[in-house]
RNA sequence: GCCGAAAUAGCUCAACUGGUAGAGCAACUGAUUUGUAAUCAGUAGGUUGUGGGUUCAAGUCCUACUUUCGGCACCA
């Protein structure tokens, strides 16, 4: 999808789109102030104060009508350049021009206004020369939006709005809205049948229904097979802690506003577990360890809770009860790189079987001037920091730095992925961490039998199981590939009466085979049957009529094409097993 | 959490400004025995999210809560 912000021109019509959207709100509500109006991926916003009045998605098509109206008188738009005495002087009475104006300095930046008609606004520019050129736009939202972003501030409203250059355009970009909610994995999970909600559950508790937890099970099985072969061990822990051990990994201290509240146990207090690192690190302690033991390898599938806020709770996305991929490793100082290396490497490789392409790799640093959020060690944090810098140089992997962005013990390196639509998500994540080591007191027995602290590297491959589901489903649109569909193969006669016995035997042959099959011999035409199936989105049809039958060979069609290939049972499940086998994802996603 | 919108049958939706809930699909029953995306007929299905209130009368108005949706803020 086309990114307005990265295109220039784009970028001067949706700007000069924004002061034509202030100009219809001006005439519409002569009070408004205006606060800022730039332009973003998918076209501009306005950030505007209404005062006591709050816009409904009703006023939308009025203001739009107003914008039209104005655009289609073509009023001119002038540029005028002023001084900063004058800008304060001019916007006097609009206290948010002049919190702009404040933090403007003349010597470095020219202040300038632009006027079309009976609007002026401060503005840097560049615009288009006339508001003539503003024909192909459209409101697309509005909302309740922070004053400069913080909650401690006042909400102004926030109308979004597109503008391109051809009616043509702007169709093609609401047919990809249109889209976006065809793929939207809370629609399809509802359609398929893979999860569910429910009130009495609570907010953020999905329950995942069997097709749903069918899938969940083989990504689960999937990265454990692929973790046991580079030697991570499993376990199980429970799902709730003593706050006792939060406090001495130091999350009490951090993230207690996000946590379940206490539960009181006759004498101890409990929390429901937001995080995996702190019983990971007891079972570490669990016994001592020789250098040569090192790196220790903990892996788990484990349920964590977290009092996400209401307002974030999303489908599968955003839950308030999540299963991570987590696995924490125990390293020596010289492991670092090479322990770093095979995660990164194991990411690349679970994209690679899922088809993930569009990816990037992000640098999350401690932010120095950040004293509360991060422990005080400079030493220690530039160390880290270095390190995952050199691994990344090392591998030759692209990746971009974000200040502040570290977790509370450590740097980490972050995967973000592009989904087919929709906003980057962060999936997989690597953190170095050598603060919880030393806040558990672990060690183990160098070389020269001295006690030494190892050093964690906490990781998630799929993030989230629920996380990378929701993502999964919307990038093959529901349409699985055979080796995760609930069901595999749809087997069904052309008539149950002459060759049900037939589609039976076939059937439970695949189905002994491990094949997730469902026999379709209703007494429903073909076509009735077929479309079932294929609205199901199974990956194999069989159909099976007297020619089938005759020459002992079954008829299977592929979901979404339309021919037929016709085959022995075993060639048929030997297709199969190597499809599954090697996890092709159809790409047509 | 904040700003706004919403919640009606399993799903998608209807019911004019208050007058006692209806359709399609799905389900079930019967007939039909079917060759590549919808065979026909019938049946059943609802304390309109929950609790209060206003009213002769509430799906409709008010109110609190729950949940969902769109953003904002948040995301160890």
């Amino acid at each position: 999808m086309i990114n307005i912000k990265e295109d220039e021109k784009l970028s001067v019509l949706n700007h000069s789109c924004a002061h034509l959207l202030a100009q219809a709100v001006k005439h519409l509500y002569p009070k408004a102030l205006f606060w800022v109006g730039p332009v973003i991926e998918d076209g501009f916003y306005y950030d505007i104060d209404l005062g006591d009045i709050t816009l409904t998605d009703e006023d939308l098509p009025k203001i739009e009508k107003e914008m039209k109206k104005i655009a289609k008188d073509g009023k001119r738009i002038v540029r005028e350049e002023i001084s900063k005495s004058e800008a304060l002087e001019r916007f006097k009475n609009d206290p948010y021009k002049i919190d702009l104006i404040e933090r403007m300095n003349e010597d470095e930046e020219v202040i300038s206004c632009y006027t079309q008609g009976d609007f002026t606004d401060l503005c840097r520019g560049p615009h288009v020369e006339s508001v003539k050129e503003l024909k192909h736009f459209k409101l697309i939202k509005s909302s309740g939006a922070y004053f400069k972003g913080d909650s401690k501030n006042k909400v102004l409203q926030r109308i979004y709005g597109i503008c391109f250059e051809t009616e043509e355009d702007l169709n093609k970009y609401l047919e990809y809205l249109e889209e976006c909610k065809m793929r939207d994995h809370r629609k399809i999970g509802r359609e398929q049948e893979l999860f569910m909600s429910h009130n009495l559950v609570g907010s953020g508790m999905p329950l995942w229904l069997p097709n749903g937890a069918l899938i969940r099970k083989q990504l689960e099985n999937y990265i454990y097979d692929k973790e046991r072969r580079l030697g991570y061990l499993h376990v199980y822990t429970p799902c709730v802690g003593t706050v006792d051990l939060y406090k001495t990994s130091g999350h009490w201290d951090h993230y207690k506003e996000n946590m379940f509240p206490v539960m009181k146990v006759d004498e101890e207090e409990f929390v429901l577990r937001p995080m995996n690192c702190p019983h990971h690190m007891l079972i570490y302690k669990n016994s001592l360890h020789s250098y040569r033991d090192l790196p220790i390898r903990i892996g788990e599938a484990a349920t964590d809770f977290r009092y996400e806020a209401s307002g974030a709770v999303k489908g599968l996305e955003r839950v308030r009860c999540m299963c991570q991929n987590d696995a924490h490793l125990f390293v020596r100082p010289d492991q670092i790189g090479e322990e770093f290396k095979k995660v990164v490497g194991l990411i690349l490789d679970v994209y690679k079987d899922f088809g993930i392409t569009n990816y990037k790799f992000r640098l999350s640093l401690r932010d120095p001037e950040d004293t509360e959020k991060y422990f005080d060690d400079d030493q220690m944090w530039n160390e880290a920091e270095n390190t995952l810098r050199q691994v990344l140089d090392s591998m030759d992997i692209d990746y971009f730095e974000a200040i502040g962005e570290a977790a509370f013990y450590g740097p980490k390196l972050d995967v973000e992925v592009k989904p087919a639509v929709g906003p980057e998500v962060t999936l997989s994540t690597c953190q170095l961490d050598f603060l919880l080591p030393r806040r558990f007191d672990l060690s183990y027995i160098a070389s020269n039998g001295e006690k030494q602290v190892p050093v964690v590297i906490h990781r998630a491959i799929f993030g989230t199981f629920d996380r990378f589901t929701a993502f999964f489903i919307e990038e093959c649109k529901g349409a699985f590939p055979t080796w995760l569909a609930p069901t595999q193969v749809a087997v069904m006669p052309v008539s149950a009466e002459h060759q049900g016995e037939y589609a039976k035997e076939i059937a439970d042959f695949l189905s002994d085979n491990d094949i997730r099959v469902k026999l379709d011999d209703r007494n429903e035409k073909l076509g009735y049957r077929l479309r079932e199936a294929q609205t199901s989105k199974i990956p194999y049809t069989l159909i099976l009529g007297d020619n089938e039958k005759n020459d002992k060979t079954i008829s299977y069609r592929l979901y979404g094409k339309k021919e037929t290939t016709t085959v022995t049972k075993e060639e048929f499940l030997k297709l199969l097993k190597q499809e599954i086998e090697n996890k092709a994802c159809n790409k047509e996603m």
